[in-house]
DNA sequence: CTCTTTGCAAATCTTTTGCAACTTG
DNA sequence: CAAGTTGCAAAAGATTTGCAAAGAG
């Protein structure tokens, strides 16, 4: 009982693993939902896992988003309406339509990241450990459309 | 009475010019703060200012402050515990000690943001207009104390 | 004198906390 | 069964809104 049938667990139940959190259906509703929909707010999250899941309390969603970041399994990124939670870890930049809205990864960048680190190091003495880039403008959808 | 005796404006009263706004005592008091003591809080520059002026609202330093930044003059970045405020429009990174908590900027960075603003363009055909670069590790000085 | 701005009170929204009942391992 | 989790109610913070009185140009 150690090893799911087909020897690859589900990816929400290997993130609680990792997380060394016990599994609970609310749990992997919630991961499931963050895992498919990056980004997300608590609120959204909330919303989307009460549809299969009426019973759930956003403060749950809280509590597992919470832990999650603790655990260093999500990054929770501030935003003027709400935290976001980011479910990739690695060295990247967030694209931001300003347009729509929608957000996603450009992980073509780490040595541009490198770069940044080591100017910062060379020039101001500082030492970084981890970064959050945002980058606002319009993706390539919204460049299309009318008025844009 | 348009221009001042030497003949430059405190930046105060530069400023609000440039943001087309009236100049009262409690804006001067408010954008003379940021301007000191740049990525405040609203809170803190709240705190700041009722010391010498005790009678100004909460309120009232929200109002300016978000006049200022929808007329382009500052820049609103959220973080966990709130908005700090940014007065340097120009692209740089934001480097956040984890230990002091200071802000300091990395303005010797611009070849790298046109790097990350191509990539953008390039591999995500996204088209970036404005950036928020953060980076989170340990200033020169928490470098050096002793559990660092 | 007119339009803008301030200050106060109350509302809103996100996030946190306390705690009892209920599951998971 | 013991420790970890959930759900509910209430609290805490940050930020916004409505409005009348005060101030700037």
């Amino acid at each position: 009982m150690c090893a799911s049938p087909s020897g690859t667990e589900p990816p929400e139940i290997s993130l609680l693993r990792r997380a060394q959190l016990r599994l609970t259906p609310q749990r992997l509703a919630v991961v499931r939902e963050i895992l498919t929909h990056n980004h997300s707010t608590v609120g959204a999250v909330y919303e989307a896992v009460r549809q299969q899941f009426p019973a759930i309390a956003l403060t749950t969603v809280y509590a597992i988003l919470s832990i999650l970041t603790e655990r260093g399994l999500l990054r929770g990124l501030p935003f003027e309406d709400a935290v976001r939670y980011d479910v990739n870890l690695n060295p990247h930049a967030n694209m931001i339509c300003t347009r729509c809205r929608r957000i996603t990864d450009l992980s073509t960048c780490s040595e541009v990241i490198a770069l940044l680190y080591e100017h910062a190091r060379t020039d101001a003495a500082f030492l970084p450990e981890r970064e959050r880039i945002d980058l606002f403008g319009l993706c390539s959808e919204c460049q299309k459309l009318p008025s844009a």
